[in-house]
Formats: structure tokens, C-alpha cells, sequence
DNA sequence: GTCTATATTCCGATAGAC
DNA sequence: GTCTATCGGAATATAGAC
């Protein structure tokens, strides 16, 4: 059945953003849901099919983010972003890009490839969002939108690596001062919202 | 013999730099040596304390160059550690930081304290350069150090991690982005250099 | 089509040889 | 003090039951 499936996907991103990819296993899955670990590999024969699900998850969500906000400006749209990462920092867990860049080099091929299509797609969401912000005026910033894109999208990142080991604090100083050097008001951060499934609930 | 309790902190060194932490083992050091891996075992009772090893190793190599760096200017100091990660980008290799970091939710808590220690460390020290950068007008920047540090070493971290990923040419475009926001002139990177072994020789 | 029983390999760690 | 032989368990994956 198809629900099983969806089920699997979402357990594994659970575990992949708190433990990272090469430290969960197909039992931590199988236990929650109490079958044997092999039923898990019909689903996703290899560890890495369930890692290009997973990320295959993130970007169909990406595009609908991408969609439903479109008509939003810039900086809003960057603050929505930085919004769903609070929610991860409230968990304790990191972001995706996070989890799979750093294993990167232990990974077959094809997996390797889609975690390279989900930093690309990203850093072309970021880079827009700051095209629009700056042509609109809610975005002030110096230098080329997509160098500017790789330092707002790597402040997320270690915001979250970093606020594991250091204190969620560290979320909100990362975040404040990003938003001040791009020329925007801060904002508060507002608990809950980090799964799709969340802010369908109440969107 | 110390020699050999070196050799295995520094081939654990590189591989956590190039594979993590939970994706080494004990096999992959005794397999370089040509030992049995419980050879290891001898030398660091579990894994952790070789993680904690190899952390101390380089808590130490930064007081080094802390010390040794000591009368240079903030903006000098800054592009030197920059430098320093260039050596680790050609190598495809991340930092410690980057490395420990990821998969912190998974270790014991005498390690996950050293993550800290060794986060704060450099944290502290880059806090310093900035000041000091600061206080000499060699560096130009908005709002507190510590937050001003967070975000560099957040860009260094990423830029190591993202460069596996889209190529070393990201390296360079986050380097040069994060001086120019500092107010600082870029820097061509120059090959070699990441261990502290190389640097003795030519230093 | 979906899962269980099973195989295989590898990991981290202990006990004991030299 | 230093290493090898070995254990117990967990990981990924296959073959086969229902």
C-alpha cells in the first residue's frame, strides 16, 4: 500500500535529520512499526533508495513552498524559510542538506546526485527570493544573488548544526543578524511547523 | 609506543574529515597500519575516546596557531584560517567541526562535550580576530562579534561542505563574499596546507 | 504484492597470548 | 605493554513463505 510507503519516507527523514543518514538503520524503522527490518527492503531494496525518497519528499515540498508563495515578497518568503528551520531547532534536529552533505562522500552515485539537485534547487530558491527582495526593495545586500544565497543558505545550515551543541539561542542570534545585514526586521520565531503536514493542518 | 598513538589519531583525523565519524572504523585504521583492528582497541578502549583524541589534537593545534598568529592583524588571522580550510577543500575533506557536529545527537556525552568545547574554542577565537580587526580598522561590520563570528565560522563551515557538492569553486565564492562583507580585500588561495605537519615545514 | 526467516558481512569490544 | 584470536550483536540485504 502506498501509506506504508509515505510512512517509511517520513520515519526515515525523522531519523536522518537527528541521527544522519549512515547512523539509522532499516530496524530503527522496523521497530516503530513493529515489523521485521527485511520488510522494510521491499519498500526501498538499497539504504540509498530510501535516501533519494527522502530527498525527492523535500524537493516535491520545496516546489510547493515555491508555489504557494510566490506572490510574497522577498524577505517574507526568506522569513517563512527561516521559520520552517526554527521548527527543526526547536526538535533538535538538522536540515536535509545538513544530514546529507556531510556523509556525502560515503554515498553511491545516484544518491550523491540528488543530494547535489537538492542544494542546487535551494540555492535557485534563495537566489530569486534575494533577485526579488533587492529589485522590490525589501532586500538590501552587495555582490552577485547566488554568492549571497550560498552565505544565507550556509547561515541556516550551521544555524542548526550549531544550535544542537551550543543552545537554541544560537538559532536566533544567526538569524537576527542575517536578516539585518540583508537590510530587514528581525522577526520572532514562533514555535511548532517544520513537517508539510504541520502547516496544512492550519493553512 | 606515543608514536603509534599518534599515527592513529591522525589516520582517524582523516578519515572523520572525509567519511564522519559513524562511517569509519577501527577496521579502516588497522587496514592502513596492517594490523587487527583490535590493535586499536589497545590504544583507544572505545571509539569515542579516539574521537575525543582527535579533537584534543586539534584544540591543541589551534592554540598553536593562535599563539603564533598572536601580532598579526585580525584580517590577517581571519584569512589565514580561511587559507587553512582551502587546504581541506582540495583534499574534498570537511572540517571537524562540520564532521562532529552532524552526527552530535548520537554520541556519548564526554564527546559531545569535547564538540562543545572545541565549537566554543573556535568560536572564541574568531570573536577575537573580529575585535581586534574591529578595533584596528583592518575589518568593518554591524552588530556584536560573537554574532559576527557565528556567521564566519558558519560560511567557513558550509563552504567545506558545499564544495564536495558543487564543486571547489564554491569555496572561493563564499571566501571572497564573506571578506568583501568585512570589509576586507579578497585573497588568491594558494594549494597545500591543512595539517598542522605541513605547515611546520615550511614555517 | 507484502512480509518473515535467514544469510552474510562488518562493527565495536573483550579476553587472553606473547 | 602491545598485539592477535575471538565474541556478541547489529547492519544491510536475499530468498522464500503466505
Amino acid at each position: 500500500m502506498k501509506e506504508t510507503r509515505e510512512h517509511i519516507i517520513g520515519l526515515a527523514d525523522g531519523l536522518i535529520r537527528s541521527k544522519g543518514f549512515n547512523a539509522f538503520s532499516y530496524s530503527n524503522i522496523a521497530g516503530i512499526m513493529d515489523v521485521r527490518n527485511a520488510a522494510i527492503h521491499y519498500h526501498f531494496p538499497a539504504k540509498s533508495d530510501l535516501g533519494i525518497a527522502v530527498i525527492d519528499k523535500e524537493l516535491e515540498e520545496m516546489a510547493h513552498f515555491k508555489r504557494d508563495w510566490d506572490n510574497l515578497r522577498g524577505d517574507e518568503q526568506l522569513k517563512r524559510l527561516m521559520q520552517r528551520f526554527y521548527g527543526g531547532c526547536e526538535k533538535g534536529v538538522i536540515c536535509l542538506t545538513g544530514a546529507f552533505t556531510s556523509g556525502y562522500a560515503t554515498f553511491p552515485f545516484p544518491l550523491q546526485k540528488r543530494v547535489q539537485e537538492m542544494c542546487r534547487a535551494i540555492l535557485d530558491w534563495m537566489t530569486d527570493c534575494l533577485e526579488k527582495g533587492k529589485a522590490e526593495g525589501s532586500l538590501q545586500f552587495q555582490g552577485d544573488a547566488y554568492d549571497r544565497a550560498l552565505l544565507v543558505m550556509s547561515s541556516l545550515l550551521s544555524s542548526l548544526l550549531l544550535s544542537r551543541v551550543l543552545g537554541q539561542g544560537t538559532f536566533d542570534r544567526m538569524m537576527t543578524q542575517q536578516l539585518k545585514d540583508l537590510g530587514s526586521s528581525p522577526r520572532i520565531w514562533t514555535p511548532g511547523r517544520i513537517w508539510l503536514d504541520d502547516l496544512d493542518k492550519d493553512e
